[in-house]
DNA sequence: ATGAATATACCTAGTAATGGGTATTTTTTT
DNA sequence: AAAAAAATACCCATTACTAGGTATATTCAT
């Protein structure tokens, strides 16, 4: 299932995409905004899973927007909607995290597909715009997200020990795992405790 | 590290026992009693993982506290501790969960020594006694432990669902699943919900 | 059909975890 | 040397889990 987060100045534009969308049974629009600082807080409170925005926004721009959502939440996967060929501003966007771009006067079947597409956390680019975006850093993949701290952490935690007992093994203070763990939780896209540990049981099968 | 519990109407070999084990490093002496009711208060009180316990003793025989035991705690292995060439109420202790029997005028390396060997799960004959034991029915091998209900629910804290969760997912009360789930952190001889989980995973990988 | 085992449900008090923060220090990168 | 990232620590309110119980229906085997 896709929660979306749309970001696009024209309101008219969203209700459009919001008409083309609802029927979709595999996406569920679950916040939309008319700016960048609206997208950031309905990313912190809805926790959208792919994000579909607008490059040219009022207040924050999509690449700023981009960037920072890919800073606290790297597991999102971010579409950009552009009107014009504007491929200095695609490439920033691509820098700053975006998985690929879409143009907006593109068919419902292309939106939705390159939706699907960063969603399953490929890249989508629009075949009617060019770009030497193949070529940019394409660094931002997702990988290798934690920390050398965190997955010693995240071992003790696959072993079951309790936050009490990690504190007490690392020399450092119960507060600190606790927000090494939550940190992890909000990183993975996570729901607690539990599936952190269940992913971290999984990681050690499959290394 | 063996947690030993020791039941024995003498004191006086129980002291003795305590002088010859007390030097073993591996070995702690957690609780010992006289009779079988105050072996059963601290086996619930302290935890053992190794009984040593004498067959005949006051208010109740180390036959009826091993089914008890046994009951309530399968992972916990008991030996039978006996005087004389008693071979019928040998064969009830094995019957009724014992791992083994030891005469009691063994000496002290193979008192040790059968105490370690029931303490990796496997079984202790002490070869001065003949008995068909080995005919016997050798069923309480701790296998299959866990009922059908309760390995439906280790499978749902398997997967990081809290205990709210399961109770709805199976429209059952949260005590229910609270009940089960202490039920079977006794039963496994575990610390938690952290080592449930960790077991659930792991035996999913083992089939 | 009677008894044992299992599954169900509830109680209480205490401990641990969660999900929001904020903030400081240390380390690393630019 | 300044900026960014990582590691550290703490607060608060709410929820989840723990570890003791007890108790009552089912279900299963003898």
């Amino acid at each position: 299932m896709i929660r979306l987060a749309i970001a696009e100045d024209h309101q008219s534009l969203i209700d459009g995409i919001k008409l083309l969308l609802e029927y979709e049974d595999n996406i569920s629009i679950i916040g939309t905004a008319n700016d960048g600082k609206e997208l950031l807080e309905i990313v912190d409170k809805k926790q959208p899973n792919v994000v579909l925005t607008d490059i040219r926004m009022p207040k924050m721009d999509g690449i700023q927007a981009t960037k920072q959502i890919k800073k606290k939440y790297p597991k999102i996967n971010i579409l950009a909607f552009t009107m014009f060929e504007q491929v200095e501003a695609i490439e920033q966007m691509i820098d700053a995290g975006a998985s690929g771009y879409i143009l907006k006067n593109s068919s419902l079947k292309e939106v939705h597909k390159a939706i699907l597409t960063v969603a399953k956390g490929e890249t989508y680019f629009d075949a009617n715009i060019n770009t030497n975006v193949l070529n940019s850093k394409s660094k931002n993949k997702t990988k290798g997200i934690l920390t050398k701290r965190q997955i010693e952490i995240l071992e003790l935690i696959g072993q079951g020990k309790t936050s009490r007992e990690i504190a007490d093994l690392l020399f450092i203070g119960i507060h600190t795992v606790d927000t090494h763990r939550k940190n992890m939780v909000r990183i993975l896209g996570l729901k607690g405790k539990g599936e952190l540990m269940r992913y971290a049981l999984e990681k050690k099968y499959k290394f």
